[in-house]
DNA sequence: GTCTATAGCCCGATAGAC
DNA sequence: GTCTATCGGGCTATAGAC
């Protein structure tokens, strides 16, 4: 296993990817330069070069493993509609505050994306919910959620619980678990499953 | 009134700033360059600088443009909070969607802000999100509304409302002012005002 | 008020030494 | 596998002609 001096491979590679997430959640795909990232992973720019054919895919490839592995982690939907809802918040939530700086990139960085790669995330992201428009459509047809529209209910309750990570900051009054209780009762009375809330 | 040839400073002033809200809106701020701006506008490069200092001012004045008039269009709220609530939806619904680039902007460029032009901006926007967490709180003390915490209930409502904006396509099925009356369903519901979704 | 031209700098990506 | 050096080009902002 003698290796030449310099010859990191097996390490620098994620580095590349994690130090680039890191500077494009920080000041978005256009604003970040290949020597910043280099200069995070500790390497000089040209080097990067063995890890990514060019910037795009840098981009590309952070965003999708990122989607991939969020439909991989999502839990099977109960049989309980309302328990359904229930898991999908607290994964969703507990996720995206655990990968802040992924889910931030995902959001903000599609229109960086050239039209090849923007297809494949949409239709992850798609997929994604799609997952939770299944759940509201089955709690509709068992009469425990009444939304007007499924897809616009959904649509908003994507946009309810994402947005967390705009405002969430470690070490605040709230954890995590906390946070996902409170988004639990608010999205049930959102679709009307109502009595999600105390008010103590 | 002569006027010299080439001289319209009182059109293109406003053009350059409507240029710059539709490139950062579609490509991002880091993106877009002074060249394509002029170009958007029909004058070249160095003529720009006439009516900004810069384009770090540019985006600054967009922002902040943007968020005076949000809060100077802003309803004073109905004392019943339930017919506040609704005002408060219906007008960032329709807001939000007769102002896309100037909202789109306004999210995304925050990290794009120096220092103290981003404080500026947070000011602006706290005092928005004040406004709603006043009307929850009013709620709440009228019994109306029962959200475990008004500031999470708040944030996450403006992020529900606010997601309108990723959705929506001009000539789509629904009209903005539907799409309002379905947002406000969906919130009294997320604050525990309960019956405002049917199911028909 | 707008133009052309340019200073001074930084960019992404590649070539070739080690 | 990483470095140094560099190519070709684009950038913001300014200077000076008209």
């Amino acid at each position: 296993m003698a290796r030449k001096s310099g010859s990191h491979a097996e390490i620098t590679g994620p580095k590349v990817l994690k130090a680039a997430e890191r500077l494009f959640a920080r000041h978005g795909f256009a604003a970040v330069t290949m020597r910043q990232i280099a200069a995070e992973v500790g390497v000089q720019a040209g080097a990067l070069y063995l890890y990514t054919r060019d910037k795009q895919s840098l981009l590309a490839d952070l965003m999708l493993a990122h989607l991939r592995e969020l439909l991989a982690a999502l839990p099977a939907p109960d049989p309980d509609p309302r328990a359904a809802l229930e898991g999908f918040v607290r994964f969703h939530i507990l996720h995206h505050l655990s990968r802040r700086d992924a889910v931030f990139v995902a959001y903000m960085e599609l229109r960086s994306l050239n039209p090849e790669n923007f297809a494949a995330v949409e239709e992850l992201r798609r997929a994604y919910e799609d997952h939770l428009e299944t759940i509201v459509q089955r709690g509709m047809a068992a009469g425990v959620f009444r939304p007007r529209d499924s897809r616009l209910a959904t649509l908003a309750l994507i946009a309810m619980l994402t947005g967390v990570t705009t405002w969430y900051r470690e070490g605040g009054r709230l954890l995590p678990e906390a946070v996902a209780e409170q988004y639990i009762a608010l999205a049930c009375d959102t679709l009307g499953a109502g009595a999600g809330q105390s008010r103590s």
